[in-house]
DNA sequence: ATGTTTTTGAGGTGCGCACCTCAAAAGTTG
DNA sequence: CAACTTTTGAGGTGCGCACCTCAAAAACAT
């Protein structure tokens, strides 16, 4: 017994309504040729008529469509790459419902040939598409260019790689998150006049400068009592970072401020306690456990974040839309900044 | 010609892995009676070993499924309102192509017995899940209740009902949203002394009451130099705020923050520019075109949000997996408490 | 009008699964 | 042991669509 729960209109329903047979709405559904113009609008006119929607169920069992996504991550990292990870595998089971298998891969992204080598050697028959975290350099570039070229859909994940043909970036806006760092420390300095530390792990990194002239934008604007110092570089070496503070505090010993640009802020947070003469206040990116326990303890004072999972689902999800032909949608799409106090963790 | 693109096992690759037949795979993937339990392990191990997974779009083909999911809405509305019916217009045309039907029904929730009268008509057969936002009143706990008895899958939008039978809540903690605001404005006030007023459609809600909590909390224990003021209640009435204001800075000159726990911000903001002595440290809650534009302009300091076209999705996420007996994806589910300031819009 | 090309229709197959029927096999009982 | 009852297998149908083939019809050219 059919109850009244409204079917959906099918293709054959559309057929009769448009006034053509099956075969023909097959035809311009699927973009084959050999229709006439007049009998494409027709069609399209019918569709709008009695709002036929595709049934995505049907067309992907029929085409047998399968997904297989790689992320391409650092081989080395910190914390926030672990996170990422645990989602990567978080969203590797809830997309097998989907048909996408998803799956990380790290490698060292850092040396452009063998990216680049790794990218040259995928093909649009065993991967679909690639989400891709690392920096940019011509090689990479070109590979990346060549990947799309041969099909394989790319999309630039939280680091970006401005000039590829890629148009798809799933990240955050860093020089609006350089500058949101600065507008809190502003606020939280409360007018009191002081220095700021700037601290990351390399300043070579675009993510790194953006977020830095950002950052600048809005100290200089809004907070004249504070004074931003040069970037200091980690380059990830904790005895480094020790001799460098040591050497800043005896200059400047009315450091107020911490800025650690980069996701690793275990190492500058750490050392910073035994040079500081003052509270300071204190901001860092990404969440991880270790921020997030820094934040409870109150050894920082916010951390600006963007959410990882949300980071690997956008990925996903565009790549998908992507291989389907379909816009993504944009306001699903965008990673927002986020403020994380120990209120709101 | 087909490619060596691994296919995924199906049914019958389960089928002769557990040395079964197709129709005992069916029986027990669909939890049918008359299986001997051991055969059920044979299955089930079978289905660990080659890590078969049921093709989704398949099942739902063949069991014809489709979703009728309708969001509950007061009928009179201030701008959050507006942008909420937004995103589910914009999540009406995305989940079309998984089979759902969405739609935002105003009501006047506030009226218990219409209320609980529109939730009784409701059937499975034609509605397969209601998101509600609605106040907390017997009636209409009862009415959910029923409607989950019959089958109707429910979830709870932004406003709690915490007695009833779902277990489903989307929307924010609203303790800790009241939290972050108290630890915004404390830091905000920079150790400066000064009054804070509270101000608040109404105090009946839930919703109020707990921020009102999570506020107070901080502000004692980590604010002392700030003293708040009892809730003030706008009634959604601009004069009766006005009036309130002008009697409430007459016996406080020493107001300097201003905290808007609900929704519709326009009022206050409006208003407090008359009477007010000095700049206040202003925050509000909910992104709407309103509050957007007063942080460009620096009208407001900070607005604590809940991602709207998140909460929309989210819900029908939740509705949909209910409906399917799986288990929502928690991560994903979860609603943040956004902190926006003018630079991370 | 004829031949040629373009456009359309009719019909079939299979995707992986749900759901159904009927019969065969295995297990249980007295 | 026969007479049951429970469990399993074999096989069919259809979900809505993609994709294919072949023939018929329509449009066009000469």
């Amino acid at each position: 017994m059919e109850f009244l729960r409204q079917m959906r209109p099918t293709a054959k329903d559309l057929a009769v309504e448009a006034g053509v047979s099956l075969a023909t709405i097959d035809r311009v559904l699927n973009g084959r040729s050999g229709v006439k113009p007049r009998t494409v609008i027709k069609v399209n006119e019918a569709i709008e008529r009695i709002g036929f929607v595709r049934n995505l169920a049907a067309v992907n069992l029929a085409r047998k469509k399968s997904y297989q996504f790689r992320f391409l991550l650092p081989d080395h990292g910190d914390q926030f790459l672990d996170v990422l990870v645990g989602h990567i595998e978080e969203a590797r089971k809830a997309f097998a419902d989907e048909m996408a298998d998803v799956a990380a891969i790290r490698l060292p992204v850092e040396d452009p040939y063998k990216l680049a080598a790794y990218l040259g050697a995928l093909d649009a028959e065993t991967t679909q598409g690639i989400a891709i975290m690392a920096p940019e350099t011509p090689q990479v570039r070109d590979a990346i260019n060549r990947l799309l070229e041969r099909g394989v859909e790319v999309v630039q994940f939280i680091a970006g790689q401005p000039k590829a043909g890629s148009n798809d970036f799933v990240g955050i806006n860093n020089h609006a998150a350089g500058a949101t760092a600065a507008q809190l420390i502003g606020r939280f300095s409360a007018g009191q006049k002081g220095k700021i530390l700037v601290v990351s792990e390399t300043m070579q990194a675009h993510d790194s400068i953006e977020r830095r002239l950002g950052f600048d934008e809005v100290i200089n604007r809004e907070y004249p009592a504070l004074q931003t110092l040069p970037s200091v570089e980690t380059r990830g070496d904790t005895l480094r970072t020790a001799r460098i503070f040591e050497n800043v505090f005896a200059n400047h010993p009315d450091i107020s401020c911490l800025y650690v640009m980069s996701a690793e802020a275990r190492g500058p947070i750490g050392e910073i306690s035994r040079f500081a003469t003052r509270p300071l206040v204190k901001i860092v990116h990404e969440r991880t456990p270790f921020t997030e326990a820094a934040l409870r303890k109150g050894e920082i004072d916010a951390v600006i974040a963007q959410n990882s999972g949300h980071l690997v689902r956008s990925a996903i999800r565009i790549l998908k839309a992507r291989n389907d032909q379909r816009i993504p949608l944009a306001s699903q799409e965008k990673i927002r900044i986020e403020i994380l106090l120990k209120e709101n963790l």
